[in-house]
DNA sequence: GTCTATAGAGGGATAGAC
DNA sequence: GTCTATCCCTCTATAGAC
């Protein structure tokens, strides 16, 4: 019942986050966790059980609040827009939002997270599909739900892509952040995440709005 | 010097892309990869020398191609308009194409690859910063040249991150294309690459022409 | 160039003392 | 709840026969 804010678990979980988006969920051993955590070996396995575990628990541990925050604020706007359909902007924002709000979340930088789910977007689904398959689903529905009435030209299945393409862009921009002097050689300016996701709305915006054909020149 | 399709090597390349592209570069062990391409274990050892080396072979096999593809498509199109500067959709289209052009590499089916790409993209920069930082570069630095003369009204540095949101977009959508349905729990229709692709062109290109800043109305 | 056999390192998990 | 010590497994890499 004593919920320090740094209990052996929080730490454990805390330090495999942040191993886990540095390196990788497989290339990271308990060992190396444990040790970031200044925390036993054996911890892990008492108090999560087996490896497996303490991954479903780093997810868990984030992907809840981080629904939430999204659909609370999709259903603010919506109470504010009194039945009329919200712009694209509000929903992009309810959308991306969020992610950066992860910053307040326990073990100060949640962000890390944003990197992990990222990076291992694959792998995540494995776990994801286990642990919160239907509240997940229940997110994107509603933001479907919103964006088709925001763009009635599009229809359903165009809508769904698009919703896809934000995401996509959203996570893998997060994850490869630190890695844009990689990709153009520019000078780089420290690009950091908070600067990224600002630069990118206008594009989620109009992207999402595209009209569902493009000619050539 | 016989240069035969089927090679120990080449078979090799292509069970390792493949399985890499399924289930990640850490978790496959050689001895997969052998079992899979039908040859003996040493075998990596002999022709490659280690794993980290064959990693390298896999990505240097397909990214080599990839970049000059998308120069070609580029210099094409620009000799064609004669000085005048290329529309967006024609820089997506030099962008993207090439990467649905890799299924007409060795091992049939280079689609794969790009999902490896994408998976592992982080790890892959590693990687790839070894190999070909300065050719993958010069492919951005001309993206960038073009996309800038088509969008006279953006920044240097604005146009450098629409850039990256393409990249982070096409290659996020590639390697989750199957797990769409996960994302919204529609019934998926066996959305494939080609499809996602497709859908996702006019995304890049309403997102790339959007303008710097987008009011919240 | 291909194979078998094995060395040597590192991993997850657990038993049992405290 | 924490710690040490250890089991047992899988992995990469290599030596050496063919």
């Amino acid at each position: 019942m004593k919920s320090l804010l740094s209990s052996t678990k929080e730490r454990i979980l805390s330090a495999a986050e942040q191993l886990f988006a540095e390196t990788g969920v497989a290339t990271t051993s308990l060992r190396t966790i444990t040790a970031l955590a200044r925390v036993n070996l054996a911890a892990v396995n008492y108090h999560f059980g087996s490896k497996d575990a303490l991954i479903e628990a780093v997810y868990e541990r984030r992907l809840g609040p981080l629904n939430k925050a999204r659909l609370a604020q999709l259903d603010q706007l919506e109470q504010e827009a009194a039945g009329k359909p919200l712009s694209v902007a509000q929903i992009v924002d309810a959308f991306v939002s969020p992610v950066a709000g992860l910053t307040r979340e326990p073990g100060k930088n949640g962000l890390v997270f944003s990197k992990l789910l990222a990076q291992t977007y694959n792998e995540a689904a494995q776990y994801v599909q286990r642990l919160m398959a239907t509240e997940h689903q229940n997110v994107m529905r509603r933001f479907k739900t919103a964006l088709a009435a925001a763009l009635p030209a599009l229809s359903e299945e165009e809508v769904g892509w698009r919703l896809h393409f934000m995401s996509a862009a959203l996570h893998h921009v997060i994850a490869n952040t630190s890695y844009m002097q990689w990709l153009d050689g520019s000078e780089g300016s420290e690009a950091d995440v908070r600067t990224a996701v600002e630069k990118l709305r206008p594009f989620l915006v109009a992207g999402l709005s595209a009209p569902a054909h493009t000619a050539l020149s």
